[in-house]
DNA sequence: CGAATTTAGTTTAGACCTAAACAATCAACA
DNA sequence: TGTTGATTGTTTAGGTCTAAACTAAATTCG
């Protein structure tokens, strides 16, 4: 009895796999973020953040980390003030646009990054150590689905019937 | 280029579908949470806790509730004090445990419950719309598996190998 | 019995996240 | 050119969650 013991309805199926989606997401996640604090003092937004950055050379604007983490602008102020203090990242200007910043891994937050990278990869790897790679192939493309289908279905559709 | 553009490693599989599983879970559980808020004015955990009391004819203990909702019991102690407040929980006495509490649905709480439950179905049902029956029932057997691993190797394994 | 340990629940301090209001800058256009 | 509206980022107030310390009650065991 945990928390899928929810269900009850005439369509149970698909709440009933909601309520799995949501227990193995945070089984997942409870891990990893415990993992995070226990081994490396830091966060779960913390290490999203730097991730996103790991990959762009010339950083990336203080919106696109909000779009890409589907958080606020507010939020990754936040997150990115406490890296910058911490020297993990850096705010640089945007050329042609004083409102904006280019936050950027510094050489030590590129340095700190790729050690919680190798590690965190692991956790996961490990967390899907039940399945077979044709069983992770065939979760990736349904999940795929569910995604197509949500973007394609605008909020407004639910809200506005 | 959202939040799944973050792999990089040597088995890229695993994280891929990673990402992916916390996109989808987000998608949903942002949109459940603004129905939530907007038609009913109310919050995912508040709902959450009344469905666990909705078949629990003589109430959860909140240590009970605890677990199932995977959250600490401070977390239940502020839920339960807000539903109390209002009127849809009440905090009844276990026979024989006087630290302990019973934490039932009022008549009022089963009422306004079974109002969410039945737009909250719906929510989900179309969440998953993308999806056949059969991809459903594949889907939910898969994320069974990667349940099932999780619950066989506690983190104490990872914490200490 | 009586002390030590465990368990149920609460409180507290702090991190995270949001929505909304705000300041600064950019862009469009008559 | 100058005004209007949109965009970028920050601030603020408040809800949510956690870990850890705490109280009270139950249980274990000499």
């Amino acid at each position: 009895m945990d928390m899928e013991a929810r269900g009850h309805s005439e369509h149970p199926e698909a709440l009933r796999l909601w309520l799995r989606l949501l227990t193995c997401t945070q089984l997942i996640e409870k891990q990893v973020r415990a993992e995070l604090r226990e081994r490396f003092d830091t966060t779960l937004p913390r290490f999203d953040l730097m991730s996103q950055l790991e990959r762009s050379q010339d950083g990336l604007k203080m919106k696109e980390l909000s779009r890409r983490m589907m958080v606020t602008g507010g939020n990754i102020t936040g997150i990115t003030d406490q890296l910058v203090s911490e020297g993990l990242v850096e705010r640089l200007p945007v050329a042609g646009d004083r409102r904006a910043f280019r936050v950027r891994l510094t050489a030590r937050g590129r340095k700190s990054f790729a050690d919680m990278a190798q590690q965190h990869e692991g956790w996961i790897v490990e967390a899907f150590g039940g399945l077979s790679a044709r069983e992770l192939d065939v979760l990736h493309q349904l999940l795929g689905k569910v995604k197509q289908h949500h973007l394609a279905a605008p909020a407004s559709n639910l809200l506005d019937p």
